[in-house]
DNA sequence: TTACAAGTTAGAGTCAACTAGAAGTCAAGA
DNA sequence: TCTTGACTTCTAGTTGACTCTAACTTGTAA
């Protein structure tokens, strides 16, 4: 069982923002101590960890939540429930999965194009060099 | 030769946006007609498309400024200046090219991270209507 | 020449995502 | 018991990225 400082030091993010994440909806309310501190499990640092991934791909905080969300069906079936109680949804949320997959996929496709821009950019910077080096003998 | 709002519908930026991009230095000052409006070339179109690319891949402005002043060097190459201009300033740059580059691909590894993830998903929530079906009869 | 659309600048407002401060609570050790 | 440090809530401020308004100018068509 952690306080919000070690969650802190383990995901990077200041309790600040860890209070505020919970405020917004992106993280769900954790127990709290007799005293009223909060008390994270260990499975919340690695929570917040995917969180973070999702947040540098330039996902919204309001994409993370909607995205996340379809983890929370997934707990409880790991967790043994019965999958027919999800079933009138699990429809719509293969679809929201499957929109996310391909803009995950689209945006893999940009940043290919933009790493051959880069690499290009980078030969043409290099023979320049090389040509400056043999000009200024 | 372009008026903002003719830039505008193509690049799908408002003239708002395309005129506080010039304020904050992430386009460059355009040509005036003689009556101070601004006119655009039609390689400024592709430049802001280009732009738009890098901010869906979730690059700041400022990230993009940067990268793309890389842009302004070559120009000036390809239009035929000496290379030699930039000598001094060149290793630099094409240091920060380089930091671009890993920024990256690390963002690449990030998102097919992040598609196997999505991927694994919707394959259990596809068993699951599955199993589901077979359930329900 | 007048009306009107489309441009101009300066500056204020908005929204998301934090970030910080104030004032108070709680538990543990000197 | 008192102090200290880490927490609490509430609220206000900041930053980045727009977005809009007000007041004005310019170009063109009737």
């Amino acid at each position: 069982m952690l306080t919000i400082s070690q969650v802190s030091e383990q995901t990077g993010l200041t309790p600040y923002t860890i209070r505020y994440y919970e405020k917004i909806g992106v993280l769900h309310e954790p127990k709290r101590s007799n005293g009223g501190a909060r008390v994270y499990k260990e499975s919340e640092v690695s929570y917040i960890q995917c969180l973070n991934k999702l947040k540098k791909l330039g996902l919204s905080l309001e994409e993370i939540t909607e995205f996340t969300r379809e983890g929370c069906v997934m707990d409880k079936i790991q967790q043994g429930e019965n999958p027919s109680n999800y079933n009138p949804t699990l429809k719509k949320r293969i679809e929201i999965l499957e929109k996310h997959l391909m803009g995950l996929e689209s945006r893999r496709q940009e940043i290919d194009y933009m790493i051959s821009l880069a690499e290009e950019k980078l030969t043409l910077y290099q023979e320049l060099t090389k040509e400056d080096i043999v000009n200024s003998r």
